[in-house]
DNA sequence: CGCATAATTGTTATAGTATAACGATGTAAC
DNA sequence: GTTACATCGTTATACTATAACAATTATGCG
């Protein structure tokens, strides 16, 4: 017990970091996340088929980012042996379903955790260099003073990418 | 003369975009990045050798982003053939040197236009979906913000960066 | 200068990321 | 149930990046 976990039993009001402790990393929450992302998919009338729940399962079973070839790679021991482009095509999918982001700078992908930004707000990624756990924050403030600097160049945004690499809270604490 | 250049005539006051018209576009100016690449590499204590420049000058040649085979295909058909490991050896030193930036969302790179990097004043980066120009322009302040919601989720920021694809001033208006 | 040392580049091979093209199969709507 | 369309399979290939080790070039010092 040397990590206390003390937010995941005292409700969430104490949770102030994007980064769940491996504790709260439970079957429960990873189902949770797929009857989201199910919903999503019937929602938007996109077809959450049998692969791409797979490579989904596969992207939101790990709080890292994944690289396209090691979910080839997963998928390939549990006995699932696609090529490369059906990967991809999977992943084209849930990233236009919006239920995983692309890490541009890791080439990687991770599940989409949060639930706000239907409602028009956009986050930004917050990935550790040391053990690859990516987090989302609200940064819906930034990317509007982003537009503006964009516009302000006589420049039109259409997308905007926000990414931060350094380390997540308990890393933090280990490497000191 | 259908696209005026009116500032570099009357001082630079008037300079409101980083996407220079074509006509801005000149040898001489090619020639001053060059000089300015010579003295930070000289300034650094890092070696300006004859393939670090000939490589920065494919990347300064442009003002869009390039990729590193486009370097090494240019490079070819003036002479040089080099292996790619070459070409990115001396992107690493040109990224070091800071005279070149790297655009994750594209894996490219482009040649840096500004001066006051130095001044610890950070640059966002735009890049035309149309016709690959980029551009930077100041986003000190977008930084210091991301730096806030990163600590804010108790996470320790190292590097950061933010990209924006859209149309650049001209393609935006000849789109229309 | 001439040697020792370090930095750079060459050479070869390979790892890692992503898509093109086309055919087969499955799904939905009429 | 047939048509139309989306999805997936199959094969091949393009694009991006680095590992390992040898050869060469530049630098500092006696």
């Amino acid at each position: 017990m040397s990590q206390p976990a003390q937010a995941s039993q005292m409700g969430e009001t104490t949770v102030r970091t994007p980064f769940p402790a491996p504790e709260q990393q439970t079957a429960k929450k990873l189902a949770q996340t797929i009857e989201r992302a199910t919903k999503i998919f019937a929602d938007k009338n996109i077809r959450f088929t049998k692969l791409r729940q797979q490579v989904f399962e596969e992207i939101a079973a790990t709080y890292s980012s994944i690289g396209a070839y090691e979910i080839l790679a997963r998928m390939a021991e549990k006995g699932t042996r696609v090529a490369p482009i059906s990967i991809y095509r999977a992943i084209d999918a849930l990233l236009e379903a919006g239920v995983i982001h692309r890490l541009e700078s890791k080439n990687a992908f991770f599940a989409c955790r949060r639930t706000d930004h239907s409602k028009g707000r956009r986050p930004l990624f917050l990935s550790c260099e040391k053990c690859g756990a990516v987090g989302e924050v609200d940064g819906q403030h930034i990317f509007d003073l982003i537009g503006e600097a964009a516009t302000g160049a006589k420049f039109a945004p259409r997308v905007k990418f926000v990414e931060v690499q350094g380390l997540c809270p308990r890393c933090a604490a280990t490497s000191e």
